[in-house]
DNA sequence: CTCTGTGCAAACACTTTGCAGCTAA
DNA sequence: TTAGCTGCAAAGTGTTTGCACAGAG
């Protein structure tokens, strides 16, 4: 835990210049709130909300506007220097299928699509999971582009 | 489409048979409006939000309210008659770790873990799914409890 | 200098909560 | 009868959009 990084990879200073490149290669300007905006997300081990991130922002640029936090996480998801973890942010779905099964999800028109896969419908909870948590769902879960998202040029 | 029911094992009346045992079981009245919201999601394949639902289940009781159909959701998969797609609700969740692991998410308090279990990185996607859509993240995702949130009472 | 990015504000969409009257059991 | 359910309304929270000014390239 204090041990500052044991990725082998690359230190912080190493990824905020691997991320002036990011930009730069996406015709993206650099500013010094797309790299505090960077610099909390890949310093935050919680993933935050874009509200989470803004409050620790303002500790380093007082006067950043939540907008930009929001904005700029979203353009980092783009680029790819960012995640947006699964599922999240979308208005609450539900399913009446309750045998077990998976989904697919379409990033696009957010269409969810059941697959079923039945090697997935057993997958172990590993032993260091469930020792730490109660877990009560597990599911392979994919994202991507439906066929009809396919057929029209993104963004 | 005008055939009622291929699925082998139970009909529309044992499903809402069933339902309605489901619902005496846990203490839940039999209402007019329940087994309305209940038989609109296990006709729907798609996934459907509280307001998708609504707008259909209009069509069979004009007058119902859009929070007896939500409420009614969320009292489903309270008693296991429905499920959450996994994810959805949230805000968005962002993640700055781009290298490849998997998330817990506890259902309580809605912190997201990182899991780092390596057999899980490289789930092939099975042809048919790759066939028809393009996948760009497969991940397997847990939800449950978190230590924290098992030790106080739910709800 | 130019064009993108930022900050502010308003508009939106979804969810949650409280309460009075209604209804299943 | 009576506890629980429904419908309505309001408030809360998160997200998106438009625009004028500021700053990176």
């Amino acid at each position: 835990m204090s041990n500052p990084d044991k990725s082998g990879s690359a230190n912080r200073s190493d990824k905020t210049a691997d991320f002036e490149t990011l930009c730069r290669k996406a015709g993206l300007k650099v500013t010094p709130q797309r790299l505090a905006v960077h610099k909390a997300l890949i310093e935050s081990k919680d993933h935050p909300s874009a509200d989470m991130l803004y409050r620790r922002i303002k500790n380093v640029i007082p006067n950043i506007s939540f907008d930009t936090v929001n904005r700029t996480l979203l353009t980092l998801a783009e680029i790819g220097a960012a995640l947006v973890v699964e599922g999240t942010g979308d208005v609450k779905r539900f399913d009446g299928t309750l045998r077990k099964h998976q989904h697919f999800r379409c990033v696009k028109c957010k269409r969810i699509f059941d697959i079923d896969h039945t090697d997935f419908d057993d997958i172990p909870v590993p032993r260091e999971i469930g020792t730490k948590f109660t877990v009560t769902r597990t599911t392979v879960y994919f994202e991507g582009f439906c066929d009809a998202c396919m057929m029209v040029p993104h963004k």
